[in-house]
Order: structure tokens, then sequence, then C-alpha cells
DNA sequence: ACCTTGACCACAA
DNA sequence: CTTGTGGCCAAGG
């Protein structure tokens, strides 16, 4: 408690306390943005999304993923590439490389695997 | 204090 | 696999 009688407040925001959790995420293991939510005791996944497309530039960023276990979206790419450095299981890496539409990235992290609880290593 | 905005989620058809 | 529907909820304007 402090001077001012408030009982406990967040002293972190939202926002704040979704960037630590993220930065806990350990390598070659992900949590789903609705995980990340829970663990805060909220249901707003979208909310966490919102946080990490605003700040998340500053965490490691691919390790929060969609439920379905596509990575990010607008964002394949560049999580591939993490993904790859660190060994992070995935399912059905398709890369269609196609001379006139360009290239096409499809795969999904597996999560059975790779599912990450901040306080169950 | 109201309104809009989403790097989302679950379920149904 | 694709759409569509309803819900979630903090941040920022």
């Amino acid at each position: 408690m402090n001077a001012r009688g408030d009982a406990q407040e967040p002293v972190d925001s939202f926002v704040e306390s979704v960037l630590e959790i993220v930065a806990d995420i350990p390598p070659g293991r992900v949590m789903t943005y609705g995980d990340v939510a829970a663990t805060l005791g909220s249901r707003g996944a979208r909310v966490v999304g919102q946080i990490m497309a605003r700040y998340g530039s500053d965490v490691p960023w691919w390790r929060v993923i969609r439920a379905s276990g596509h990575p990010p979206a607008c964002h394949e790419g560049r999580a591939l590439e993490h993904y790859r450095e660190e060994s992070t299981p995935l399912r059905g890496l398709n890369t269609d490389e196609s001379a006139l539409t360009g290239i096409e990235l499809t795969y999904r992290v597996d999560l059975r695997q790779a599912r990450w609880s901040p306080s169950f290593p």
C-alpha cells in the first residue's frame, strides 16, 4: 500500500506487463496472443495484438503467435528467419516460389511442442 | 466519458 | 480450406 491509501494497483500498465511476459519466452518456444492475455487475467487477445503492433519492436515478437499456429499477420517472412535460427518446431513449411505471383509462404508453428507457459517450464 | 481501432479467438456452415 | 458472426478489452483519439 502507498501513502495515498491506494490498495495495490497495477504498477505496470497492461502494456508493460505484456512486454514483460513476451520478453520472458525462451528461444524456440512460443505463446499465443490469448495465452499472454490469460496470464494477466485478461481475455483480450486482440489487445495483446494491438500492443505488439505498437510496442513489440523491442521484444521477441515472433514468439507470440495466433492460436492456429500461424505467425503474426504480415510478418511471416521475418518470423520464419527467427524460427529457423532458434529451431522452433514448424509444420507444413511450404515455400512455393511462383515466378509471376511472387513468393507464397505457408507454415505453422507446432504448438504441441513449442507452446510455453510462464509458470510451468 | 464516448467512440473507434485492431499483429485475435471460438464456433458454425 | 474459406466465410461469416459475435465476443473480447486496453489504448488512443
